[in-house]
RNA sequence: AGGCUCGUAGCUCAACUUGGUAGAGCAACGGACUCUUAAUCCGUGAGUUGGGGGUUCGAAUCCCCCCGGGCCUACCA
């Protein structure tokens, strides 16, 4: 994108001929540092209280120095407020001629300064006749980065240093998205859902760290990919020239971590997926998983419940949630359900042990579900009358255990039920939000169930068995691998549910997009 | 990939149904104003109506194609 003058709005014409004449003026546009001592939200914290009634006007104990962007600016001749807001929040600065001399007021702060511009002030705190708390540049006032684009209008109504209302005038979806920088400076309501993702990550880790655990890194870019049913994005390294693909789940890894003699492993890393993109699916989304040799999946169902609450009571100080309209206790222990149990209760059909083409008949013709076909296998029929039949009218957090042998490679089989392996998914809100087994550790059912994966994928995708195959992750099975129980966690899709959004996009700082 | 829907000034929108040459608020610019707060008051400039083609004397408006967005569906355990 070239900058020449006839692409410039008249806008950003006249920001860039303020840089000049500031720069003329010896004033540089883009000095190095500020000392910041006060943020906006603690001095209007401090001064909320009655007992710091700042002393109207006059130069007090209440000395600060900050630095932000300006927002709204209100000039009334001689004097004039403006919002400064920093990370924290917004606060009024109120500039008088008389305190930084009439050559700075009326030539270089009304006429070289414009609301984007990032600047720095040293003054005092005072509360204005309206009763707001206000910083006074009285000691001084400097540019610290001249803003060249003019932002999208922002007001606030604001009653007693509270904002009442926003009056934020961007709304294009893809305007947010894309320009994520302007977003998060305009929309305070942006950058507390970040802050709260963040905030969920370092809980989930304090958790797992208290508990022992070691938080690892596996490899991004492997040769051969698995430990999930995605397609993935394809690379290539020159100096060794082979292909490689960028994981779709760090599960073979971390479980080679425990043949290694490490009893409790977990990481926090982005997965990437070459599929579609919803309001559910970014290509790249973040995963946390765990793994724990010589427990089980009924004791990580203990144990998600003890995180996700602990995770929630940190973000909300309260275990329950609004959720869409509901309200949902993460607190507490949560209905544990067979997998049939719960289809049988949905739709009055047990489909335990019932073979392929009875499935098909009762998701066709009972349930009369549009999405089945005659060519269904068993695993995806029973998966499609689960998540049509079942899973939408979860709102309480519910554990749905013991699931279809052909759904599930990587887990165990159960120890008691033919057919079954001993997994669990957490579903809230009708959505996933962990998956979990008794982690299969006999390397000869799992080449067995690996193979049989492989012989499906490479008929489909016209490729060879041997390539699908990950002979390392089975040579560290026949090692020996503990018994152990193993969690995945989609944090993308926590965050959503646990700060009301409703799209992946809106808790992804740069969702992926169309090329501009 | 399919369905629905949208694209007009820096931002939010109107004018489209019923074709007549684009308008408002905010932002910007000039002026007044030393406790305002969506500041106010007076004045000014600003648009290839997403792009291309067609119909027409005349298209933001009607028709076709393309580009881009949003939502839903599909794919994705």
């Amino acid at each position: 994108m070239s900058s020449s003058s006839a692409e410039l709005s008249e806008q950003e014409q006249r920001r860039r001929e303020e840089r000049t004449e500031l720069e003329e003026r010896g004033i540089d546009p883009y000095p190095y540092t500020w000392d910041v001592d006060a943020h906006a939200e603690e001095i209007l914290d401090t001064f909320e209280d009655d007992k710091h009634q700042p002393d109207d006007g006059e130069p007090g104990e209440y000395e600060v120095s900050i630095a932000g962007r300006i927002t709204g600016m209100r000039v009334m001749g001689g004097s004039a407020f403006f919002d400064l807001r920093d990370e924290s929040g917004t606060i009024q600065v109120y500039v008088r001629s008389q305190d930084l001399g009439e050559d700075f007021y009326e030539e270089v702060f009304t006429e070289l300064f414009d609301i984007g511009d990032i600047v720095g002030i040293e003054g005092f705190v005072f509360r204005t006749g309206m009763g707001e708390v206000t910083v006074r540049a009285a000691d001084d006032f400097q540019l610290l980065a001249k803003s060249l684009r003019p932002p999208p209008p922002v007001k606030e109504e604001t009653e007693d240093g509270e904002v009442v209302e926003q009056h934020y005038e961007v709304t294009d979806k893809e305007f947010r998205y894309r320009q994520r920088y302007v977003d998060l400076f305009v929309n305070p309501d942006t950058r507390e859902v970040f802050r709260q993702r963040a905030e969920l990550i370092s809980t989930m880790r304090e958790f797992l760290d208290d508990r022992g655990y070691l938080e690892v890194e596996t490899p991004v870019l492997q040769p051969v990919y698995g430990g999930a049913t995605a397609r993935p994005f394809k690379t290539h390294h020159n100096a060794l020239d082979m292909p490689l693909y960028l994981r779709i789940a760090d599960e073979l890894y971390l479980k080679r971590l425990l043949v290694g003699g490490l009893e409790g492993v977990y990481e926090i890393s982005k997965d990437f997926r070459n599929e579609g993109l919803s309001r559910f699916h970014n290509p790249e989304f973040t995963m946390m998983e765990c793994y724990v040799a010589y427990k089980d999946y009924e004791w990580m169902m203990d144990t998600t419940e003890a995180l996700l609450r602990t995770v929630t009571t940190a973000l909300h100080d309260d275990p329950v949630i609004e959720f869409e309209d509901h309200e949902i206790d993460m607190g507490g222990e949560w209905t544990r359900i067979p997998f049939f149990d719960a289809i049988e209760d949905a739709t009055g059909f047990d489909l335990y042990q019932s073979d392929v083409e009875q499935v098909y008949e009762v998701a066709n013709d009972d349930l009369g579900l549009d999405e089945v076909d005659p060519d269904m296998d068993l695993g995806e029929l029973l998966d499609e009358i689960f998540s049509e039949t079942v899973e939408p009218a979860l709102i309480e957090p519910t554990f749905i255990t013991d699931y279809p042998i052909e759904l599930s490679p990587l887990a165990k089989k159960h120890r008691e039920n033919e057919g079954l392996v001993e997994r669990f998914e957490l579903v809230v809100a009708g959505r996933e939000i962990a998956n979990a087994f008794s982690e299969l550790n006999d390397p000869q059912d799992q080449r067995e169930r690996f193979e049989a994966q492989a012989r499906q994928r490479a008929e489909e995708e016209d490729v060879d068995v041997s390539d699908l195959i990950d002979e390392d992750f089975l040579r560290a099975l026949e090692y020996g691998m503990p018994p152990a129980a193993g969690l995945g966690i989609g944090i993308d899709r926590l965050t959503m549910l646990l700060t009301g959004q409703e799209s992946i996009r809106d808790v992804i700082l740069f969702p992926l997009l169309r090329p501009e």
